[in-house]
DNA sequence: CGGGGCGTTGAATCCCGTCAACGTCCGTGG
DNA sequence: CCACGGACGTTGACGGGATTCAACGCCCCG
């Protein structure tokens, strides 16, 4: 890991550029990092697998996706982080995953031990625990959608997850590919691609860009996720 | 939740049933809970979905599974918990999944807050955290397994899995049935099956009884696992 | 001997993956 | 200005792996 230039780089196309969007609600705002900011230009590796994990990250504005690779090459996404999403602290010693910006992205970078040798008797370590568990119940419900879910009962799951974490309610916009959702999804990018016209043709959503999304019936959306 | 009776009932079959394990490695042997045993037979219900999350379990012997249900009864089975695995910490204020005894289990219970609230400086903390973590990594193998590997690699690396906890490298004693193991890979009991006859086909294992598997070639079987 | 629980096997079906073609948008450069 | 190329997304045709539906075998037990 090293510092990126202040500037993105124009691996960034305008049409696929997401506004700049920022949690408006700091849910993980308690934690507090050192202040240092870095920029990752879109695809640039934030950290490696088998790396040495004494990093932690905040997301300021961009997504940065977290995933393994089997032998052979075939990837699994295993979770997305969006502005105001605190990540790096899920690990041992060693990434057991990788992670990468899926657009240009800012973070916020502070030591590890920073968090954890805190000496306020025990009250940061029950947040880190506490953060632990949600991202384990994320992983479950992840398991769930890639066990005993068709294709578009997992891209109907994934837009309403979305929306609840950047969205308004009633439409998205997706920050990432469509291969990177297809690999969070464990599926292809066609398959994507016609549960996404599948969806639209049931009349659940409309698609306005191939990255915008608006719902409209956002309570039968959320019926097919049980 | 409640006591059940100190004899199991006769819903265990001789058969199946396998011979009581203790775990040799008390992995989780530093967590000490309060003394009390309970036996749940089969099939018997340890706890709901959205029950109070007020109590802490370890497995002394038989094992357990977690899992969640669609609302058209499609099951995923999130972990196996098997002797020597401390289960129910991995919970906010309320339950998100169910757990029941998959055979005769003695299980050891304590209530969570004498986990949760000790007054030692964050070191209990810390140990939950730990617990947490490596409960995260754990999902995120199911869900690389689930989202990209095929049918037969997922019953390798479950029997690869399952022999490191409770086997001696060479072998293990199955301890679920056909149709728990089909709900934990999200796949279905004939798949299951024909993937075990495709393994032994290949000269991977062999099957003496269906219930206990023996590992030919133990390191091409991991091989396949990544 | 008959019945039920569990597991295996076979045949037909279906969903998703694979392969290919095409469309769109954008940037580049003649 | 338009031609060209590349990245990304969509759609169609086809094939394959998993599911579905069904039959059968095994074992235990009443």
């Amino acid at each position: 890991m090293q510092l990126q230039p202040s500037t993105f780089a124009a691996t960034a196309q305008s049409r696929y550029a997401p506004p700049p969007t920022t949690h408006r609600f700091p849910a993980d705002g308690d934690i507090n990092l050192s202040g240092v900011t870095m920029q990752f230009s879109r695809d640039r590796e934030i950290y490696g697998e088998r790396e040495p994990a004494d990093r932690v990250y905040k997301v300021i504005s961009g997504a940065v996706r977290s995933f393994r690779v089997l032998a052979d090459g075939r990837r699994q996404i295993c979770d997305f982080f969006l502005p105001g999403d605190v990540f790096g602290v899920e690990a041992g010693v060693d990434r057991r995953a990788s992670a990468e910006a899926v657009s240009d992205t800012v973070l916020m970078v502070d030591r590890r031990s920073a968090l954890v040798d805190s000496s306020d008797g025990g009250a940061s370590a029950n947040r880190l625990w506490a953060m632990a568990v949600a991202d384990l119940q994320r992983s479950q419900d992840h398991v769930l959608a890639l066990g005993r879910r068709s294709a578009s009962e997992r891209v109907a799951s994934f837009l309403v997850d979305l929306a609840r974490r950047l969205g308004d309610g009633a439409s998205v916009r997706l920050p990432m590919s469509r291969q990177d959702i297809a690999d969070y999804l464990g599926l292809t990018i066609e398959t994507v691609s016609r549960a996404f016209t599948q969806l639209q043709g049931a009349g659940l959503i409309e698609m306005t860009g191939c990255r915008s999304v608006h719902f409209c019936r956002p309570h039968a959306l959320e019926t097919l996720c049980e």
